[in-house]
RNA sequence: GGGAGAGUUCCCGAGCGGCCAAAGGGGGCAGACUGUAAAUCUGUUGUCACUGACUUCGGUGGUCCGAAUCCACCCUCUCCCA
């Protein structure tokens, strides 16, 4: 259930509940796709960084340990000891991610592993069945994350099967939530919109999915291959038909400037891999843009990695002893740079938060937007 | 003291007369990454007045139109025999 509690224009605090707690948006979701934040950050530390809300994968955690598994453990919940709100993604992706390795067809999507190449075929009950199985707060519909530009006869079709999809979705997960054993009976289905960039199809693609009444709305198939202008310009012209009570979720973006403009649009949910496989890669974020720690000016320096910083990492280790175990391969590397830059997110939504409880977003986000985004 | 082998660009290492500023690794430097097949991938790595020129393959001479590659001597290292 969700709750508006303040808007700023377009912009909008609120409150959602779930069977695991509460999440305060706009809320940024830490990604952990098996399960796991990769660079080696535990449940502990995704409380000590302000991790609100933990997302995992249909796909990936089906292939390994197998739902069947997580399930048997109790749920996704139990198995890594995260008792707070957890969101799947519903394989989705996938189609996108994995294009060269799947055959689409009405019932669904076949793939060849990308682990072994054994078949593996998911349809909406399958993508379901999984993430009953797992027990998460939020099943995302399964979907086809279409790749941009794609021409729009594709995208037509493929946005007509999708709406047949979430319908078989939204069926098959309340049989398997009203099962007796169910592993989260209070777990809800979140409908995704597609439409690729063309703005007419994307909103006939929302009002048609609106009409199935259900909990949270996603804007999927954006930042994969279009500009950042006219992925603006699909959220805004998509917006509007998102019901106002609904938490409104999209996918997969961004960087930092891209979050702030899409909570401007109205946005209150997202989740992102790129400040953990940045921060893997070195590319850190300061309040005055990023830095990448490799570069050889960072070798003998003594600061933080933001001074202006207070995230666990920066309250202790320097610059050259960070770019030191990088280049020395040392997994402690990794794990700082994760921490320091998924705490800077969570930080950051924060932020927006207490400015839109303070009713100056506008201001704050015209102060930081883009500097957020600059290389230095 | 006698014999055998080796010395290549930051490192390892290929090359054995022209197609060599010199393969391939490593390391260095830089870039990309947006519901994670990503601790991955890409570019670059002698100098400069850079679509060309110059310097370089232990040293010094030499052969040849042309040498990292062939010859002579020297230096250094490794191994074997005394």
């Amino acid at each position: 259930m969700f709750e508006l509690i303040k808007t700023e224009k377009n912009a909008r605090r609120g409150r959602y509940h779930t069977p695991h707690g509460t999440v305060e948006t706009p809320v940024f979701m830490n990604v952990g796709t098996q399960a796991a934040i990769k660079g080696g950050l535990a449940a502990d530390d995704l409380e000590q960084i302000g991790c609100q809300i933990e997302l995992s994968n249909t796909y990936h955690l089906h292939l390994r340990p197998g739902d069947g598994a997580v399930g048997e453990m109790g749920g996704l919940h139990k198995f890594m000891t995260w008792d707070r709100p957890i969101l799947t993604d519903s394989g989705g992706f996938q189609v996108f991610s994995l294009a060269s390795l799947r055959k689409i067809k009405e019932e669904g999507v076949t793939f060849a592993s990308h682990l072994d190449g054994r078949r593996i075929f998911m349809g909406p009950e399958e993508s379901m069945r999984i993430q009953a199985n797992l027990g998460s707060d939020v099943a995302m519909a399964f979907d086809e994350c279409i790749e941009n530009p794609s021409p729009r006869d594709y995208v037509k079709t493929s946005c007509d099967r999708t709406v047949r999809w979430l319908e078989r979705c939204k069926k098959a997960l309340s049989d398997y939530t009203s099962e007796e054993n169910a592993v989260n009976p209070g777990q809800v289905l979140w409908g995704i919109n597609q439409g690729g960039t063309y703005p007419d199809l994307r909103v006939d693609h929302m009002k048609a999915i609106a009409e199935l009444d259900l909990p949270g709305y996603a804007i999927g198939g954006l930042a994969v291959g279009e500009t950042t202008e006219e992925m603006y310009e699909i959220i805004s012209a998509v917006e509007p038909y998102m019901p106002s009570d609904r938490p409104r979720y999209l996918m997969g973006v961004g960087t930092p400037g891209n979050i702030i403009e899409a909570v401007w649009r109205g946005v209150d949910f997202f989740d992102c891999v790129m400040p953990a496989r940045n921060a893997r890669h070195g590319h850190l974020h300061t309040r005055h843009g990023r830095i990448n720690i490799n570069n050889q000016k960072y070798a003998t320096d003594p600061l933080p990695i933001d001074p202006e910083c207070g995230c666990p990492v920066c309250q202790r280790y320097s610059r050259g002893y960070i770019r030191h175990l990088l280049k020395a391969e040392e997994v402690l590397g990794l794990r700082l740079c994760v921490m320091h830059n998924l705490w800077f997110y969570n930080n950051m939504m924060a932020e927006i938060r207490q400015s839109l409880d303070a009713g100056c977003f506008e201001s704050w986000r015209n102060e930081h937007a883009e500097e957020f985004d600059r290389r230095i």
